[in-house]
DNA sequence: CGCATTTGACCCGCGC
DNA sequence: GCGCGGGTCAAATGCG
């Protein structure tokens, strides 16, 4: 139709695409738009010439010159399309890449803080090798970088140098399959240490019970990667999302293995494990919500040792990437974290919906993503409170840290639908207009379509890293929230 | 028949 | 040591 959608398309064509001479047929294209509502077959476009001009040589020569041209655009239009679908493709890679860099960014920059934490305050002398100080300053962020990719190893070894960890080892990790994660990474090392049990039984690669019988090893080193490596496992992240079904869908295959009454909540707690593949790790714990029975919280435990679907994966990306931001800063406390740069103060609204609340507090340091509040909803008094028979809640937290609001859900969404570009242009996905027009949390059906769009998960992931990752640049400067301002016109009461 | 779900039993950690 | 609660196992059952 208008000449506008051509244009861009053309311009997501000159990004790409190197080849001159189709830009230079786009071009050609571009300037004639009306030619662009014919049918590149359409031969009789140009024949209206024919009733102006009597010589047939002419008429002649100019149906050739038509027929050339209407080939041409043909041809451009098959290159353009060609081009597009390439287009598409070029931008799920890039999503899967930013994914995967927000994930080891978040990790590093939660490292980051936990040695100027060290430096600043610690008066025991441990010098580990993630303690030791930045001081060399001129290997600069690529020996962070290495550091928390060694962090299992580094846990392990505690005093000894690094070591052993081969550069092959490095190498498989880092060109791993799609779903793994810094996290999942630090886990298959330890596998590689510990395959076997106590009887000599074989483990599953990945599959690390939480019942793992402990090594007979007495060393103090080895006792310590355990733990770090137990609360690794262990870190949670749970979804709150209001659904009418009994699970939502997030692109993984689950089968259930146990169900129990938990206290306090007349609701039964169902728990599940990933059966995508043999072995994986990953648990997840279903279960509604005691004041709201419409509320489904899903809680994800694990770090999937297979590849996985873009849908699957972007759940899977959020739960390591959190879980290892909350515990790659090793806070003890959820004081650790709300006194962290990861939680800007811009954000501590007092009364804003929570939508990402972490919480470092025993038993599992979790993250919190609340999908079940209305983003046009300015709920002062609504502060949906976790609830507190829900299993590793924030109920153990200090009064002042309860429900802490880290980013309200406006502007997550805000953030959310920024990040995806022109939304409308994703096949399957919803429109821009009822997404923003329609209270998210008004339908369960709404609310499933959503978390189990890839689109949407996939979109989530990237808001949350770039939340917390932008959270931790502005910490650098005065409480800037470049995040926040972005977003100011939101529900900020 | 194979697979998934159900459900009671069991294990383990934690607090008293 | 004991009880409680969360989590997991595995036999029984259901279903396609």
């Amino acid at each position: 139709m208008e000449p506008v959608d051509h244009k861009r398309v053309v311009n997501e064509m000159d990004f790409f695409a190197g080849d001159r001479s189709s830009n230079r047929h786009v071009k050609i294209e571009t300037e004639h738009p009306g030619l662009l509502q014919d049918q590149a077959g359409d031969v009789n476009t140009g024949l209206n010439l024919l009733t102006t001009n009597g010589a047939a040589s002419e008429k002649s020569s100019q149906n050739l010159k038509e027929k050339q041209r209407v080939n041409q655009l043909a041809d451009t239009r098959s290159e353009l399309e060609r081009v597009n679908a390439e287009n598409q493709r070029l931008k799920l890679t890039l999503n899967q890449v930013n994914n995967n860099y927000f994930a080891l960014q978040m990790h590093l920059v939660s490292l980051m803080q936990r040695q100027r934490n060290r430096i600043a305050g610690s008066s025991e002398a441990n010098n580990t090798k993630i303690d030791r100080p930045m001081e060399d300053k001129t290997h600069g962020e690529s020996i962070v970088a290495r550091q928390f990719m060694d962090l299992g190893q580094a846990a392990k070894a505690e005093k000894d140098e690094i070591s052993e960890s081969s550069s092959r080892d490095r190498s498989a990790e880092l060109s791993g399959s799609p779903g793994n994660t810094i996290v999942e990474s630090m886990e298959r090392r330890e596998n590689n240490s510990t395959t076997t049990t106590p009887e000599g039984l074989p483990q599953p690669p990945g599959w690390l019970p939480n019942k793992a019988p402990k090594l007979n090893s007495t060393s103090k080193d080895n006792e310590q990667a355990q733990q770090t490596m137990a609360m690794i496992r262990k870190a949670r992240v749970s979804v709150r999302a209001r659904s009418e079904a009994s699970m939502i869908s997030d692109g993984c295959q689950w089968r259930k293995y146990g169900q129990k009454m938990a206290k306090g909540n007349p609701c039964p707690r169902a728990y599940y494990r990933c059966t995508m593949a043999t072995g994986c790790p990953v648990r997840k714990q279903v279960q509604r919500c005691a004041e709201d029975t419409s509320i489904l919280v899903t809680t994800y435990e694990g770090n999937h040792n297979h590849p996985l679907p873009p849908a699957a994966m972007a759940m899977a990306s959020t739960t390591s990437a959190a879980a290892s931001t909350l515990l790659s800063g090793s806070m003890p406390s959820a004081d650790g974290i709300m006194n962290s740069s990861l939680v800007p103060k811009g954000m501590m609204l007092p009364g804003s919906p929570s939508l990402v609340t972490l919480s470092a507090s025993a038993p599992f340091p979790t993250v919190t993503l609340d999908l079940t509040h209305n983003p046009n909803q300015r709920p002062l008094n609504q502060l949906h409170p976790i609830s507190p028979h829900w299993p590793h809640n924030l109920s153990s937290l200090p009064p002042h840290l309860l429900g802490h609001p880290v980013y309200n859900q406006s502007k997550l969404l805000g953030t959310v639908l920024s990040s995806q570009g022109n939304i409308n242009e994703l096949p399957g996905h919803l429109p821009q207009n009822q997404m923003q027009g329609h209270p998210v949390a008004d339908t369960a059906a709404t609310v499933a379509a959503i978390t189990a769009d890839p689109n949407f998960t996939a979109a989530l992931v990237s808001a949350i890293t770039s939340i917390i990752g932008n959270s931790h640049r502005d910490n650098g400067g005065a409480n800037s929230n470049s995040t926040t301002s972005r977003n100011t016109t939101d529900n900020n009461t």
